[in-house]
DNA sequence: AGACTTTTAAATGTCAGACAAATAAAAATT
DNA sequence: AATTTTTATTTGTCTGACATTTAAAAGTCT
């Protein structure tokens, strides 16, 4: 673990390399503690404030968690799934609302993958997961609903739906896709009619999941692709044209 | 953007949020400069070294950039696909690496999305794509090939194949699942016998894509997957009875 | 002796002030 | 007018200090 004495520049930046590529090469194994503050800044013969500068930056990619106190102090995290996802999300939702990804694009690959998952879900979902699903689509029925609340039950619905694949990869990939949409999604306004037609998707697609129906699955999918597309229009049309 | 003073502890995640925030929600937009540190500082009532801290942990995730000098200071950043590719992968990698993903768990989301992708590469691959994977076939059956050389090859086949379906997002996706497994499919050698297979693949894909056939991309694609499973699993056995 | 309380030391979190280095704009010079 | 020099601004880094948290060690009481 050395850094360029030469380059005066963008210490903080070697130095969080330097600790990075340790951790990746296994150098340093999860759970092990860092060096202190002061050893790692006399270590590499800068002053603490550099260093902790490097450690807010690793801290930033979860790839160390800090403790205070007595034992205190930095420690390699596992990169949890759920570490991953909360990235996942942020980097793909920050993709969304900066890059100007229309919402066709976005609506596409979500489904794509979705599709993907949908076949190995129809395989493998357990009674469980198909539980979750109906008690979504059960709470998308009731009445009263926000929209906010409406969106957020679709969203764990289809992610019961991509865990019924049981491949963690696929859940954390689909992860980011499904929830970076859900401030498009908040735009729309469900009507009373809109709902209706989701939740007898939703229906569907639970049903041929029962069944272990993977085609009937992606069917039904391809037709909540398209309905979603038309809602999403639209909106937009309204936008452009409020009469 | 404000913070919360109450709590004393972890200022400069609060003040990172708080400007990650801003940016997310537009009032930031790309390329505006932030205040300088000075200002922040003042601005949130905290010291300098607190706010670059935060300022540090925006840097990691390639949010803003910093640059020194008279009308330097920090800037937000255009989250690029390129930037959001190597984040992924750097997460990927780490993924795969430290909670010891089973490489069929790997090869099992890479193929579901790949395949995902091939329906739409098939509609839409441009010649320009066809000629790429073409030139990259081409490639691999080259005799005196490093194994380093032929897998780097055969991710760059799999991304026009993906790129094909004319969605960054799901390129995006993708790069993170196919370039993670680089590493772990550098482990295999390929022997003569096993390159010459796999060029088949490439080749009936390439053919497929040529006709627009998407079923049988897909035919092939879970052909491959199989291949690919099974020389892993050939590699894995050589290792527990090396005879 | 054992359980509880107090002290202490180590570590991170924060602050203040200072200087170095880079950079662009303004000023001076040729 | 073009070039060079100066200057002001901003980030990068350093030094030293104090606050806060926390676990372990020391002490105290039953």
């Amino acid at each position: 673990m050395k850094i360029d004495p030469k380059k005066p520049a963008d210490l903080s930046a070697q130095i969080a390399q330097a600790i990075r590529d340790a951790i990746i090469s296994g150098e340093l194994i999860v759970d092990e503690r860092l060096p202190s503050e002061a050893e790692l800044s006399e270590q590499f013969q800068v002053s603490r404030p550099t260093v902790r500068e490097a450690l807010k930056r690793l801290a930033a990619q979860s790839l160390i968690r800090t403790q205070r106190g007595a034992s205190g102090g930095a420690f390699v995290n596992r990169l949890s799934f759920e570490g991953a996802y909360s990235q996942q999300i942020t980097t793909s939702t920050l993709l969304l609302s900066m890059n100007a990804i229309s919402f066709d694009t976005a609506c596409e690959a979500r489904f794509a993958l979705e599709r993907a998952c949908a076949a190995l879900s129809a395989q493998r979902r357990t009674a469980d997961q198909l539980a979750t699903m109906r008690a979504e689509v059960h709470r998308q029925s009731q009445p009263g609903l926000t929209d906010e609340a409406f969106c957020a039950s679709d969203v764990a619905f289809h992610r019961a739906l991509v865990d019924g694949a049981g491949n963690p990869v696929l859940s954390y990939q689909l992860a980011g896709a499904v929830e970076a949409m859900q401030p498009l999604m908040n735009m729309i306004t469900f009507t009373a009619r809109s709902r209706e037609a989701i939740i007898a998707f939703h229906n569907q697609i639970a049903d041929a999941l029962e069944d272990r129906d993977s085609t009937k699955v992606d069917t039904t999918l391809v037709e909540l692709e398209s309905y979603t597309r038309q809602l999403a229009q639209d909106v937009a049309q309204q936008r452009r044209n409020p009469a």
